[in-house]
Parts: C-alpha cells; sequence; structure tokens
DNA sequence: CTTATGACCTGATAGC
DNA sequence: TGCTATCAGGTCATAA
C-alpha cells in the first residue's frame, strides 16, 4: 500500500514522538521479519533499546530511525506494514504485531504490524551500514531529487515506461497508484517503449512524478483499505485519483472509458483518448 | 547484461 | 451461511 507519499506521511507523523526521545525497551514477536547487519538474530540492543533517536530519514519507500549513537532501524512497510504509536500495549487478540517499543514519549508504546509480511526490519550498527547495504542500491528520491537528475533513468533499456517508474534503482518512491497518476497527467500512455521516450518527454515525465508525489504528501496519502499514518489518521490524497481504480468508469478530462489491463504484472488504468499510442505520442509530447 | 514471470503472504470481496 | 476464486499500495529470485 504505502507509496512515497504515505512512507513520508509516516515520517513526519512519527518524529514528534520520536526525536528527542528514547528507545526503553525492544520486543521481536517474529524473527523472521527483521534482518541484522551480520545475520545474527536480532537483540533488543540491536532494535535500538536505550538509544536516543535523533532523527527519522526516508528514501523512497523506505524509513530509517536514526540514533544519536548510530544504530539504525530501516523499516519497509512492504505492502501492508504500519508503524502505529499507542498509548497503550496492543491486546493479546491483535493480529500481526510483529514488533514492539516502549519509549519515553507521552504516548509510549510503537509497533510495527504488518498481515501480508511483504514488509520488514532492517539493523544496522551505522549509517554507512545502512547506505551500503541497502539505500545504494536505491535510485535517486522521487521527491527529494531534482527530476533532471533522475529523467534519463526512465529511457534506459526497452520496455514499458510504467515498469521504469516502478523500478527503485531508476528512481525511489514511485508506486503503482502514482505511477498511473503521472502518465496520465503528461499524457503518456504506460505501455509506451521507453526507447520511444524523447528527452524531453522523459523530462516532463519526471518533473510530473515529482508534482503528483508532492500533492499527496500534501494530502497525507491515500488511504484506499488499510494505510494509515503513525497516529492512525488516513490520509484523503485518494479522493484526487483520476485513473487508480476507475478502470471502465468515463475520464474525467475527456470523457472516454478508462482502459484497464495489465503492464508490468501490475493492474494499470489509462485514458485510450488523453494518452495516445506510442507514435502519436512522440509527435506530441516533444518539446 | 536486460527484461519478464512467478513466488512470497493474508484479508477483503465477489460470485455461486 | 459457506465455500472458492480473485485481487491488493511491493519486492525478490529465477528464467529466458
Amino acid at each position: 500500500m504505502p507509496e512515497l507519499p504515505e512512507v513520508e506521511t509516516v515520517r513526519r507523523s512519527l518524529t514528534p514522538h520520536l526525536v528527542g526521545e528514547t528507545i526503553l525497551s525492544a520486543t521481536l514477536f517474529r524473527a523472521d521479519i527483521c534482518e541484522t547487519h551480520d545475520q545474527r538474530p536480532a537483540t533488543d540492543d540491536t532494535l535500538l533499546a536505550h538509544a536516543t533517536i535523533a532523527r527519522i530519514d526516508r528514501k523512497g519507500k523506505q524509513l530509517a530511525l536514526i540514533a544519536t549513537d548510530g544504530r539504525v532501524l530501516n523499516i519497509h512497510l512492504g505492502m501492508s506494514g504500519q508503524v502505529l504509536i499507542r498509548d497503550q500495549h496492543p491486546e493479546a487478540t491483535e493480529n500481526h504485531v510483529h514488533a514492539l517499543w516502549t519509549t519515553s514519549g507521552s504516548r509510549a508504546v510503537m509497533i510495527f504490524k504488518d498481515p501480508r509480511r511483504f514488509g520488514g526490519l532492517w539493523t544496522f550498527p551505522t549509517i554507512d551500514l545502512l547506505n551500503e547495504r541497502r539505500w545504494s542500491l536505491l535510485g535517486p528520491d522521487a521527491l527529494d531529487a531534482l527530476p533532471s537528475v533522475w529523467a534519463p533513468a526512465l529511457r534506459r533499456g526497452d520496455r514499458a515506461v510504467k515498469a521504469a517508474l516502478l523500478d527503485q534503482r531508476a528512481v525511489a518512491g514511485v508506486g503503482n497508484i502514482y505511477a498511473d497518476e503521472a502518465l496520465f497527467r503528461i499524457g503518456i500512455r504506460p505501455t509506451t517503449r521507453t526507447k520511444r521516450l524523447s528527452i524531453a518527454a522523459s523530462l516532463q515525465l519526471a518533473t510530473t512524478v515529482r508534482s503528483v508525489l508532492a500533492e499527496s504528501v500534501a494530502a497525507r496519502g491515500s488511504t484506499l483499505r488499510d494505510y494509515r499514518d503513525a497516529d492512525g489518521f488516513p490520509g484523503r490524497q485518494q479522493l484526487e485519483h483520476r485513473v487508480y481504480g476507475r478502470s471502465g468508469q468515463t475520464c474525467l478530462t475527456c470523457g472516454s472509458r478508462l482502459r484497464g489491463g495489465q503492464v508490468g504484472q501490475r493492474t494499470t488504468v489509462w485514458c485510450p483518448k488523453c494518452q495516445p499510442s506510442q507514435t502519436k505520442h512522440s509527435e506530441r509530447v516533444k518539446l
């Protein structure tokens, strides 16, 4: 569920509860969702027990709690993951709570909950190790980096442009929702081969992606089903979706019937008129 | 090297 | 009601 805007919203909502506070204890209920830098079993120490949180970083769809002593807790929410701040420990009947921390903050409990377990935790003794093992594998962050820096990566190779947008090594943070929304806004069909994208079109696309993500951050992300920020609040950007989840409905721009299909293994929706086929588009979107 | 495909999980929903 | 099938915001390993 969580793409860049949702993860950034979690980061921001988590910050007042954690930064400057101390982790008093850490408990891992499911060892297999956590990987340590040396493959040894996680301990409360590797999970930041007794650390003071200096800041929370994000790259793409990943978060990292950075302790003042250098320790790092890297969190990926996968498809269904949540990081939630609570006043109380969860009830014993609450499912899929895989890790829990108590903190010095006024709301004293943080949990990592992830029904599908596509997400996980990674622990490192230093930020350098986080970068070396994990974040250096990602492309530039789609929100923080200049579009001109990563636009060329959208033209590399020969594949559907949507697949390039979803490739976290090309640019980090774009997922299925915002890929479709950005392609609709700029008028490029998701199946367009990257070889057929002009330099100008790739720059326009990258710029549009960043705008779409920034607008969603401003709306605190999209809540389709279970996405919530750290305080449990939903986002409201789903009200602005133009194509995602609207296959078969009318295009809000031209009234055509929106098409749906699979592109790069992912459900994809586009407008056959506003997002013309490849040859037509290369004439249209060139600058 | 690149790109495509199935696998990994659980829960919600639709259809019979 | 209850069963089965399908689908979901993301990667990952393996095949071609």
